[in-house]
DNA sequence: TAAAAAATTTAGACTTGTCTAAAAATAAAT
DNA sequence: ATTTATTTTTAGACAAGTCTAAATTTTTTA
């Protein structure tokens, strides 16, 4: 099949197609922690196998195949973080590394029956959403919460940082997924908000605000 | 840490030790399926780090640093096995190939909160004993059917061949571990076996009933 | 115990994935 | 529209792990 560097390449060319159609090399370069150079390497290979559409100079997008390898992988890596926080009772911010490494299993059959064994869950514990064995599904419209006004409320459905520090601040806050939340006041000075979660007021800054996601 | 590489050839070294004190470097190119050079050149990466004891042309043994992390794979191998046939419900012919990537996964912390989830399990589904978080198991002395005569009797507790269509074979004649069977005739012209399981009749050759196990 | 056979090691090469430094192309700024 | 800055690619090198073919050592056999 696929080597685990080539995974890794079209896993992360496909989170950044997330935000740009066509995925420069030194975006790459940053996501992955390489440098540009290896990155021109490894997109001559990809595009060989058809994996990704390649014109120099261009940036990339990745092929229905390419798309697909990625997608699964995702798929592996989100299941085996639920795994993890579900059945070993991990916590949230704990997760990722671990998932980093078993999202290269290869086996469909027992990522089949991992989706079975759990329920076949539709989101990881970080509100992501799982794909099918197909490579379905539901992208859920989330906003920041920054973009609510004064007494307005959604309920928390996705982070957009996820780092151990800023998963960890969450949680101390108890602003968890599927928290629902109001927005008492709007700080003018600083943008900072005053929230609701359900009968707490936490007071959250700008940049908090900007990462934290809810259901449209 | 270690790379895959380096984790196959010690745990190699570790099974293939079970049978002989010093392991040639021939012995350890078919286990792993390489060429003797390959192998060479390994041993000597493999004593650098102190992980093995390497005379030229003498064969090797694993220091006790390297005995702990093959142990620690084969930890990992026969739990990831544990969870593959209990949890997730694989046959115990359909696990070791899954279980051979598994086994790489870095994460102490996962591997103990696994071997918890599962409450600590003694054996894999082949019979094999699980070492605990410190390389300790007690290893239960086995002996192959063949050595019964007749009318003895003994508890299946493990495989000599692991190969899928042993186990197969095994589990279509309901020879599997646990069960106790008695031996009640041996033909003498090619030495097979007749064994009573339970309540049902088998007729094994002495080619099976050596590469089946019994505790003593 | 000397010759033959088998096992092991060395020498040199190849692939994958990475790097630095330099060249080329594109984008931004005057 | 040039010049300057940024991005991307090429060139050449390196480490890990493997291979084949040849040399060396050990073991077996006569
Ligand atoms: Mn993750
Ligand atoms: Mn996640
Ligand atoms: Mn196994
Ligand atoms: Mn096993």
């Amino acid at each position: 099949m696929n080597t685990l560097a080539e995974e890794n390449y079209l896993k992360a060319i496909y989170h950044l197609s997330l935000n740009d159609t066509n995925v420069s090399t030194n975006q790459i370069a940053a996501a992955i922690n390489t440098k540009a150079a290896s990155v021109t390497d490894m997109l001559k290979k990809l595009a060989d196998k058809e994996l990704i559409n390649y014109e120099k100079y261009q940036g990339v997008t990745l092929t229905n195949a390419g798309e697909k390898i990625a997608l699964h992988i995702i798929r592996k890596h989100r299941l085996w973080e639920y795994f993890l926080v579900e059945k070993l009772n991990f916590k949230w911010d704990e997760v990722h590394e671990m998932a980093e490494e078993m999202e290269h299993i290869s086996s469909v059959e027992l990522i089949d029956r991992l989706d079975k064994f759990m329920d076949y869950p539709k989101h990881d514990p970080h509100g992501d959403p799982i794909p099918d064995r197909d490579g379905n599904f539901k992208k859920h419209e989330l906003k920041p919460i920054a973009s609510l006004n004064v007494n307005e409320s959604g309920v928390i459905s996705g982070v957009r940082d996820h780092s151990p520090t800023f998963l960890q601040y969450l949680e101390k806050q108890q602003l968890t997924i599927g928290k629902k939340i109001t927005v008492t006041d709007i700080i003018e000075y600083d943008n900072s908000m005053i929230l609701q979660v359900e009968n707490i007021t936490t007071h959250i800054s700008r940049e908090v605000a900007k990462n934290l996601l809810i259901a449209i």
